[in-house]
Parts: C-alpha cells; structure tokens; sequence
DNA sequence: CATTCCGATATTGTCGACAATGTTTTAGTG
DNA sequence: CACTAAAACATTGTCGACAATATCGGAATG
C-alpha cells in the first residue's frame, strides 16, 4: 500500500518484479498462494499490463505456475525438489570451482580467504551460528561461482538457482545445521582453489554440497517422520 | 503477415512467444537484429500487449537483450559463450547421465538402444551423417536428461540451454563432424547406463561433451585464422 | 567546418476499456 | 434432497490511446 515517491529509472514493471520476487522468495506471499492480477495490481497501486509483464518473468523464473484463462499460484516447494536443486548444484558448482581453480584471480581468492575468516569470527563471537552461517555461507558459493569466469554458470547460478536456495532457506529453515564442518569444508575448497588443484577443487565442493544435502534430506526425514 | 484461422486454446501472446522463438533458433531473425515491438506486432496482425509479454518470456530465456526506454535485440553468440555452454553442459549432463545410471527404467535404455541403431542405420545408408548427426544427437541427450528423473535438471537443459545450442548449431553448423566417433561414445554411455555404473556413465558423458567442444574450438579457431 | 543545442520523430511505458473464458451461485426439475 | 443447467460474477486476454523517454536530424554559433 505504500508509494515510492522516488521515480527510479528503472521501469515499473522492472520494480514490481523484484519485489513480487522478493515477497516470494523471503516468504511475504506463502507458496501456494493464488495470485490475480487485479488484486496485485490494487495492492502495488498499478496498472494490469506492467504486472503481467512482471508475472510472466516469474512464470520464466519458474516462481510462479500460470495456466491460461485460469490463473497463477506462487510454487510450492517440496522435498524432493529440493534435493533435486542440490544435485544440480552440486554438478554446477562442482564445475565452477574446477574453473575458479583454473583461473580465479590470486587477488579474488586472497578476499575469499579474508571473507571466510570473518564470518568465522563473527560466528564465533556471537554464537548466531545459524544466521550467519546462512548468508554468509551463500556469500562463499557467490564468489567461487563468480572466480569460474563462466557468464553462463554465473546466469544460472547466481540468476536463477539462488532464489530457489533462498527460497527454500526461508521456508524450511534448511541451513546447514554443522557450520563448523561447513567452515572446515569453505577453508579446504579454498586452498585446493590456491593450489590449483581443479580435480581436488571441483571434488571437495561436490563432497560438500553432498553432505548438505544428505544432513537436510536428514534431518527433515525425521520431522516428517514425528508428526509434532 | 500469415494469420492462422484456427483459433488455438493457448493465447496469443504464448504462440508468438513460441514463433518468436523458433524464429530466433532457427536464425529466421538474425542475431543482433534489433526489434521493435510496433514492427513485430504489425507483422504477427496481434497488438503490442500480447507481444511484449512475450518478449519479456524472450528476455527470460536470455533469447532477447532488453535496455529499458531504448530497444531490445536479440542475442548475439560469440564463439566464447559456446565453448562455456559446453562447460555448463559438461557439468550438468555429466550429473544427469550419473543419475540415469542410477534409476533409467530398463524399459527406457533399451529404447534408447534401439534409437542409436536406427540414427546409425539411417546415417550409413544417407551419407547423410550431418544432419542425422545434428537432430540425432539432441535426441540422445534428450533422453539421457529425461531418465535422470531429476524435473529441475531436465527443465534447465531441456527448457533453457538446449534452444541456445540449437541456435548455435544453425549460425555455426557448429555440429560434430566427428559422427562415428560420437556414435561409439554414446554407445558406451549407453552400456555404462546399462550396468549401471554411475561413475563411469558420468565420466564418459563429461568426456564426450567435452571432445565435442575441443573439436568446435579447433574448427571454430581454424576458421578464424584464415579470414576467408 | 566542427560542435552544440534544440526540435521532430519514433519507440517504449502505462493506462483504462472491452471481449473471451472460467468459476460460482442460484434456480429449477426429477 | 440431489442433480443439472443457466445466469451472474470474477478473472484473464486483447486492444487502442496517451504520456514519457530516447534517437535522429537540422539549424545556429564558435
């Protein structure tokens, strides 16, 4: 209900998309949720036609589900897709840490390195394990992705698989839940990056992504399993 | 300027999106041509509206570069972007060939069998190979995405990456031009799914994307080299 | 003659209205 | 009372018009 009053360059329909996306993947509208398009366009105080441009750049984004003539929901998650987006992760950013191991700046993995040990201090100071780990840990995958040098991977990673992390971190709280090994891990894919050891590289990050996956797939096995 | 009488359910804005898309794969409009949406409505008889809903789906699938208040293009391919997507592809195919081996129905591998034997028979009886190989071999990766059983897989390969390497595959007649090579590898693939040998089927799957694009880089530099 | 500024033109962005389709409610009948 | 059918409603799909912005061309000036 509130009106920017600021006109940024950048179009309404371009705006509205980030925070329809935002509201989504942070949780501001729960997955599942039906969504018209007069409604929203009330809600965002515009017009129909820059929302569906909007909506139709989410369908792409595959955060929300449209059929024709009848309407759009919000995705809803599920575990198994969940698991799925690890094994694609753990395929892409195995990938991308071969390159970053290739051809990652000397200067680029020396800020990683730095970055690593200052969420690890705050974490230890503040014993907010769990937030910090969850940003920061993101953080970490955005640089190694980034190192890799691949505008492709860079697209698909950072530009389309990482709102569905995010998503998914909102939804289910589905953090690592061992950030001291996940650190241990961060520091090793590092130094095989260092080394420029692609196979060592792209195998630690594969290993890791694994174990995330399996200590989720875990974890949340047992929640279904004792129906508070 | 053809309009179809026969009214299809899906609207209008999702058929020219699917038009559009054709026409910018199969190089119908050049890549880099500018487009503007009262020259495309005009010649598609459909109003803007529909059309730039449309082009925003374009834009989504990275077919069209749009700059806000100024135009859009559609993409342009540099020879560095193919051998990336190859890297991607490697990574990806690599994982969803592992998967396959892991949980490919019996009843699907030996489908796929029998798919090789019969590009193969038609290839050597048309010395046709190029082009068999070029249909053929998108048909094969297809198949392998689809038996990994992973949805987020197949809908990145299969509903994103796979346009752009058919597009890449008409600017460049970019195909392998090593057919009997490529048909024992994806015989070997297929075996590797068979027995059901998870390491191997991704190994030989990376390997052979990977062939596939140092033999593109080769060519592609030769060309280069000697400007015609 | 080059450069800068300004106006003309074209294109994009936004809106409200109308048509087409799907959904729900309601009335009627067995 | 249950079930069908039709009508009322809501939502989506499409269109044309207007406003905002960028690009192009020409005139004025140094």
């Amino acid at each position: 209900m509130n009106q920017e009053v600021i006109l940024d360059s950048r179009t309404l329909a371009d705006r509205v998309f980030e925070e329809l996306q935002d509201a989504i993947v942070t949780g501001g509208i729960a997955p599942g949720t039906k969504i018209t398009e007069p409604g929203l366009a009330k809600e965002y105080g515009i017009s129909r036609g820059p929302l569906r441009e909007a909506m139709r750049r989410l369908e792409g984004r595959h955060l929300v589900s449209r059929i024709p003539h009848v309407g759009a929901r919000v995705v809803s998650l599920s575990l198994d897709e969940l698991l799925e987006l690890y094994e694609v992760r753990e395929a892409m950013e195995g990938m991308a840490c071969r390159l970053a191991a290739r051809q990652m700046p000397v200067a680029e993995i020396a800020s990683l390195k730095a970055l690593l040990e200052k969420h690890e201090s705050q974490a230890e100071l503040q014993q907010n394990l769990a937030y910090y780990q969850k940003e920061g840990d993101l953080d970490f995958h955005y640089r190694i992705v980034l190192g890799s040098g691949n505008k492709k991977l860079m697209e698909l990673l950072c530009g389309e698989l990482y709102y569905l992390v995010r998503m998914y971190r909102y939804r289910f709280s589905a953090t690592s839940g061992r950030p001291k090994r996940a650190f241990q891990e961060h520091y090793r894919i590092v130094d095989a990056i260092e080394q420029r050891d692609e196979e060592l590289a792209e195998m630690l990050m594969r290993r890791h992504i694994r174990a995330s996956r399996d200590n989720v797939e875990q974890r949340l096995r047992e929640q279904e399993s004792l129906p508070r």
